[in-house]
DNA sequence: GATGAATGAGGTTTCATTCAT
DNA sequence: TATGAATGAAACCTCATTCAT
């Protein structure tokens, strides 16, 4: 493996640890290479197919090094995958939310294609820790309900915005999230895990998803 | 823990045994109780966050009897699982698609809806192992190709079937199927992980999809 | 493998089988081939190497079939190296050096270039077993004393045929015995197991030994 | 058992350390005891009868202290054995070998009486070493090839100062040194496992041994 | 702050042996 | 007689974690 102070220095590291660095403040160096490593390593083997060893390892740091900074292998899980889902997908997607609501204040079809790119981009951005929270969420009850209870406000409030559609019920809103949550999540893991190795413009995706959504099946294959 | 003659004695865990004993010859009945908690811990704790000596207990049968079965966990894993992928999801899917085909002939949106409900009728049907599945796929290769490989001759053969439709690439086809694709893996993790609680309509929820994918969402929402 | 049936047709363990059953009476069919196949595992991988699996495989028998025959694994060894121990080792040994010291009555030399043929001939006939032994007694302090005890009555007659010779010690018979042992061991090492790919003739190797006891090694150099 | 700390505190302990730490420098204090244990457990219960655990008790450590500093069982094994093999038995015996010659320039007897007292003088030092190399030679590929190859060199830099006497070939001088390697490994064996209580004179030996070579047994045993 | 050394607990797998058929 | 099934005990080895330096 390649020179572990070199090895992570993509924008999906960089974000990451960011994230984890605006909770806890700035961190010695060789505590960024364990968090980097840690977050390669789950991505790549789940938690429980990672070991202490193995980080350490990528991270070219002794395995009691981990232990300096994190006070255990779930701990440094957590501290890794919370800062994402608490201060990156809540807030700043709220915030986030609002502006393009105000932004797209009538035009439902703006909105909706600034927030499945957004989410995309997210979802870009924060990959490996992506794949982390794929696998957890499946076995991790307590990181099940995290997520579940961060995303859900979130949810809410962009229904307000995004429905305001004739006989709408609380099960209609969910079948509509559910939906978009499933074009999100299935484009993902199609992108990430089955075909990683194309290249896609997400633009023309959304864009196609958006003609499905809005115009029908039909419309779309004609227009794509 | 219950009785583990009777734990087992759901309609998902006898598929997946029937599913294997079709390759392997009938088991013996430790063997069995071995398969099936197999089953249930992976599902519940992840193939790494599952022991051997958990399965051994859930199965009330010795350690040591699981490996005069399996050669190890590994194997374990991939004997469960192939069969299920293999001789379930491809030959009887295909099977089960020149039926529909041949029926639906010229009926394109109840096509689709009879495979849909088909599929999603397959993931309640063995419910645990595609939770296994899930989970693997993100971290084991070899599961991912087998995956992958078993997977898309069957969509090929649907395309054909479903897709007779103005101008067509294969962009747009891989499109239509990872929609089709993401919707059904959405519903499954909504309802299997997110709201494992709550009973739905399958029925009901598949024609809200079809009226999506047809007439788009305004027309769904105004008619669902 | 070869089939065991045939597998385990050569002389040597022939040989064995006919001294076990000499003791046991004749054995069924299974019995043999376990016998065999031990024998045949023990001289390749030594006892500690060997597990009763390797064996029933080699034989081409059920595990459980060993232990129908044999108490437990210790037994089988015991029960494979004692009869050629005692019954071949011993009193054949002791009859055969009787008739040689009858018939070499004033010739030391051709009774040691007999006793010598004869050993290394048993050495060639039982060489699995005599490997099994050699390792054993390293480890076994049982099949050690065992063996010394059968071994020693009959150094202590060759002993009384061969030297008769100026003024002997008990040492000096000690040290004849340990040098004549020596050359057959060695003998039987090298062939055995560092040159076993080897082909010599015997009768050349004891005569050039003889002629460095009877001669010195200058006179056996300039005579082989 | 008695304090690990003290137990090994022999000559033949020493000098094993020596030679394997020659080769991997220095060790933790708890590797030495590992190495110290292994040896002994090795000799007395073989390669196979002698568990992670016993050397463990033996050495007063934990199981997975000996797993820190050695990847696997049989690497320890290599790592204790090989050092001797290589470090000791052929660069320092050829070392010698060259002194030897040089010294007993024209004197073939005494060239041969210092050869064969070093080398019993270095089997008295490693005993415990040798025992092991004894069992494992005769089951271990590994080691035996490694055996071989190490010992050949220095068996042939010695044939040729040993043997400029009248017609010699390929054969005779393989003979001779069978002989030869014969009279010290079954001086060996005698004197470590059959005889293990008794006090013997190695001088006294090998000039019998010597007389034997040079003179025939007759002479030596009116000599001896 | 960083780490090599150390380890108890626990992992997977093998073993010799018993038992029901 | 022969064996497939079964297993407690123990094998080798890994793990997350602690501690001395």
């Amino acid at each position: 493996m390649s020179d572990p102070e070199t090895r992570f220095d993509s924008e999906a590291y960089r974000a990451v640890l960011e994230a984890v660095e605006k909770e806890e403040g700035p961190s010695a160096p060789k505590k960024r290479l364990a968090i980097l490593a840690a977050l390669d390593c789950f991505a790549e083997f789940g938690f429980d197919g990672t070991s202490t060893k193995m980080i350490a390892e990528r991270a070219g740091i002794g395995e009691a090094t981990i232990f300096r900074h994190f006070p255990s292998k779930k701990a440094l899980l957590l501290r890794i995958t919370q800062p994402v889902v608490r201060h990156i997908l809540t807030p700043a997607a709220e915030q986030e939310a609002y502006a393009l609501i105000e932004r797209f204040r009538e035009d439902r079809r703006g909105l909706l294609r600034a927030v499945m790119l957004s989410r995309i981009h997210f979802m870009r951005l924060y990959e490996p820790l992506v794949k982390i929270l794929m696998q957890e969420v499946l076995v991790n009850p307590d990181l099940r309900s995290v997520v579940v209870q961060e995303a859900t406000p979130l949810f809410h409030q962009l229904a307000g915005a995004l429905t305001g559609l004739g006989p709408e019920t609380d099960l209609d809103r969910e079948r509509f999230f559910r939906t978009l949550g499933s074009f999100i999540a299935g484009y993902f893991i199609h992108r990430a895990v089955l075909a990683s190795d194309r290249e896609w413009s997400d633009e023309a995706e959304v864009d196609f998803m958006l003609s499905v959504l809005f115009e029908g099946l039909d419309a779309a294959l004609g227009v794509a």
